[in-house]
Order: C-alpha cells, then sequence, then structure tokens
DNA sequence: GCTCGGCTTTGATCCATATCAATGCGTCAG
DNA sequence: CTGACGCATTGATATGGATCAAAGCCGAGC
C-alpha cells in the first residue's frame, strides 16, 4: 500500500513519536479493558498519519499491510467502479477501517477517503493480527467495533431501502434536531454535499427536499436550520431506533474469568 | 422470544438430546481450533430447533435471549417497516444469525424468517456471552464469523448502487455459470422470488430481465438455464471478485501463545 | 381427470429520483 | 475590486424500476 503524498496542501506526516501514540490509543474508551501493555505493543511499530481533506488512504482491491485507526478527523468507505463512486460509510474517531480485511488478509473492498483533514494510527497488519490473537481482551473490543460497524450497515441499509428520500432527509434532520433538545434553530454539522451521500440521493434531490421541508414545520436556509412548527415535523416523521439511532463501539464487559 | 407454532406444517420440535448437538457443532468447519469442551458447554443448554419454510425465527426489535445458530437450511434476514418488508441479507449454514445482537444485549435489527424446512441450534444467550467472553479461540471464530457477515454486506451495497438491474442479474448467472465450469446447461439452485429479493428487485423486473439475456447469450426457460454464447455473455457482464466473490468464513490461526 | 393455489409471466402505466444544463452565490487570491 | 472556483440552487427532462392488473403455468390433492 502506497501512501500518495496528497495534491495540494502540506504533505501527509508520517513520523510521530510511539510513546505519545500509545498514550492517545488508551484514550480509546472502547479499549478501557484492554491491558496498557497490548497496547504499547500495538504503538511500538505504529506511526501517526496526518492527512489534509480529500487524500486517498487506500483504494479497493489493496491487500492491507496495516490497520488503519481515525483518530480524528473523518474518513468516508466509497465503492467505486470505473468513474462513479457510491458512499459505503463514513466513519468517526475511534473507528478502525474494516477491520475484515486486515484480519483475514483479505483485500479491502472499498477506497477510503479523508473528508476533512484527519490523523490516523497505522498499525502493522501482522503486529495488529498477532496482538488479537494474544490478547483476549483486544479480541473483544475488536469484535465489538466491528459488530456495530455490522449493525451501522444494517441501518444503512434499512434507511434506504425502506424509505422514500423525502423521510430520509426528515429523519435526519428530526434526529438533529432533537438532540439539540428541539432548539429552535441549530446548523446543519457537515456539507450538504456529504449530507447527500450518507443519505444515498444526489445534491439536486437534497437541496429540492430541504426546500419542502417548510411543509412540516422546518425552514432551511444556507445551513441554519430553523424549527417552525416542532408539531408539525414530528406529525410528519417517526423515527424508528432500529434506524436512527447512533450506533456507538460498546466496550463491553471485561474479561470474565 | 417467543417460538410461535408456525401455522399450517408440523409444529417445530424444541427438544433434542445435547449431546448430538455438540457433534454437529464440532462439525462446523470455523470452529475448528475451538476446544470441544466449549462447545460441549455451549450445546449444554441448547436446543434443537426444527423450523418448517416460513416460519418466523424472531421479530425486529426483539433483544435476544439466544443465539440462533443455522446448522441446515435457509434463513432470510428482513428490515420491516408497517406491512413492507426488505431483504437485508440471505443465510445459509453455519451462519450465525446477528451476533452483533446477541453480545451487545441489543435488539435485533430484522426479522429473521426461514426460508425452507431448517434446523438451528437455539444457544442461552448468557452461556453464550460467557463462553466468548472467556474463551479465547471462541472469541476470534465469532470475530471472523462477524467479518464474513459484515464484508457481505457491503458486497450486497457495492452491488446494489453500483450496477443496474440488468448488470445485477446478469453477473449472477455469469457467477452461477462459471461456479459450473461453463455447462451449457444448468438450473437456477432456488426460487426465482427468492433470487429478486437477493438482487434488490422485484420478481416482475427479475423476469423481464431473464427474457432480455437471450441478448447476451442465454436463454432461460422454467428454471432452466442454456448458455448459447459464452462469448457474448463474458463481453456483456464483467464480474467483480470484490462484489461477485463469495465471502466464506474463515477460521483463522489457531490461538497464537 | 379436474380444480385450486402458488408462483411466474406479460403488458400498461406511473412515479421517484437521476441526469443534464444553467444560474446563483459566497469565498479566497491576487 | 475582480475573477475564478467550489458548492448550492433551480428548472426541464429522461428513465429505471415499481406498481397494478390480468393471464398463464404447473404441481398437489381429491
Amino acid at each position: 500500500m502506497t501512501l500518495p503524498p496528497p495534491p495540494g496542501v502540506g504533505s501527509s506526516q508520517r513520523l510521530a513519536p510511539a510513546p505519545q501514540l500509545a498514550e492517545m490509543l488508551m484514550q480509546i474508551p472502547w479499549l478501557c479493558h484492554v491491558a496498557n501493555a497490548t497496547i504499547e505493543r500495538l504503538a511500538q511499530q505504529a506511526v501517526l498519519h496526518r492527512v489534509p481533506a480529500g487524500s486517498i488512504l487506500f483504494e479497493q482491491g489493496e491487500i492491507p499491510t496495516f490497520a488503519p485507526w481515525l483518530l480524528h478527523g473523518a474518513v468516508e468507505l466509497v465503492g467505486v467502479d470505473g468513474d462513479n463512486e457510491v458512499m459505503i460509510e463514513t466513519l468517526q474517531p475511534f473507528d478502525l477501517l474494516l477491520p475484515a480485511a486486515i484480519l483475514n488478509r483479505q483485500p479491502f473492498l472499498t477506497r477510503a477517503r479523508a473528508l476533512e483533514a484527519s490523523h490516523l494510527a497505522l498499525i502493522q497488519a501482522d503486529t495488529f493480527r498477532d496482538a488479537v490473537a494474544s490478547d483476549h481482551a483486544l479480541c473483544l473490543a475488536i469484535l465489538a467495533c466491528e459488530a456495530a460497524q455490522f449493525r451501522r450497515q444494517v441501518k444503512l441499509a434499512k434507511n434506504l431501502k425502506l424509505r422514500p428520500a423525502e423521510d430520509r432527509v426528515g429523519c435526519y434532520l428530526l434526529a438533529l434536531v432533537e438532540s439539540h433538545a428541539m432548539a429552535t434553530t441549530i446548523r446543519l454539522p457537515i456539507e450538504k454535499r456529504r449530507i447527500a451521500g450518507q443519505l444515498g440521493m444526489t445534491r439536486e434531490t437534497l437541496s429540492r427536499t430541504l426546500g419542502a421541508m417548510a411543509n412540516y414545520g422546518l425552514r432551511i436556509t444556507g445551513d441554519t436550520i430553523t424549527v417552525t412548527d416542532a408539531q408539525a415535523l414530528r406529525a410528519r416523521f417517526r423515527l424508528d431506533p432500529l434506524i436512527d439511532a447512533p450506533e456507538p463501539i460498546e466496550p463491553g464487559p471485561p474479561l470474565a474469568l
């Protein structure tokens, strides 16, 4: 796997002292039950990779040589065929990128691209596999990560196949509003282009649909959302926890003895 | 979770002697590195469940009380909203059904329905969680299972979003033909209704598309496929291993010490 | 043999969403 | 100030696939 010096802005810095990397990994909530020794072992051979927005982290079809661990920023996984791309998932800290491929020495099924300037820990693939095979607590943690990612994938699929575009947008916005305690005015957290991708539609369709939200008590101008009629909004869109609830990585129980 | 006595044909039999259940589990290839003692422990509290085609194994939203393990037959996972259903995945032996939900005590995200008469091992959820938390080899095996299911999910999504209906059908058939060493005449392995579901389209669309395959060297009558022009077929449809290759559960390496 | 029910086929039509094209608008560099 | 570029909006149009409706086929049971 090559790390192309991304075009444009400052080149990526691969080198970073390992000791502080171990500390960063220890901050990860879902690694709370993993022994420090193991985390240090992972960090030993790892490097911190800082990349600007737009960088390709790996290409579809490559055999992984390291496990990329998202510490800061955002990354999207996209399926590619010729020149068209489709969004598969967007990842946030502290997700591991496609652990399934790394563990089984299988090719990555997607391309990964940084959506914003991001920091990743790159862990040697062999080191990673050995650690998972020799440390039970780590194995449980990775299982939890993989489980969360699977469930997110299922939720995405349900959202996409079960709801028309307008409902997807409405539920997305309603969830956003509710997470802000129904404040009457809030901001879109990310670019519209990315929202459209996550909701599986084109920017044009999103744009039109946002306009149509006025009928349901929501006005969107630029990146500002104003709730004009919370009741109408709730009447029109019903959140389904089996689709709309976030799917955090659960650390799970400590090792049973 | 209730197990409704399925309407129609003979009622499901839940009781089966545990000893032979342990033996059945030991046959599972991807458990090859798990100690027999652990498997026996799992089988101890488990029951063998035989269900006729059409049975609902569990309902979307239920909190799992046991881990259903498919030993024989076929099961589909479907997302439900009101009265319409969408196919999420179809499982084959020896898949575990939604291990993510069981491990994290989270609700099932889908309904599960037997597509044909099937046998499942039902393992007490607590027993299952304890075993995974106390046996590292088992934990690795479940991780491999979950990883395979994640990758299948990504492949499904790519197939659906990257290819139009005709391509999906063509690639499905081409893969089928190739797996039979390009024999000139083979049979559809499952009902068309189910193929349509797996490929994310209606039966009507599948029917029409199968007709259109005549243009590309393939004639389908009933459930019989005849290859009339292998070259034309290959010229029209290109298999992509990152979409069309099956995703078996890899047992992975034995425990590192 | 006949009839019934499930699956499939075929045809006509509809509709949600993509696509294409043009314009607008805000921001940053010079 | 002035381009110019990236993103967003708006409108017109196209189209893939769904939906609705009506036969057709075929195996199972009587």
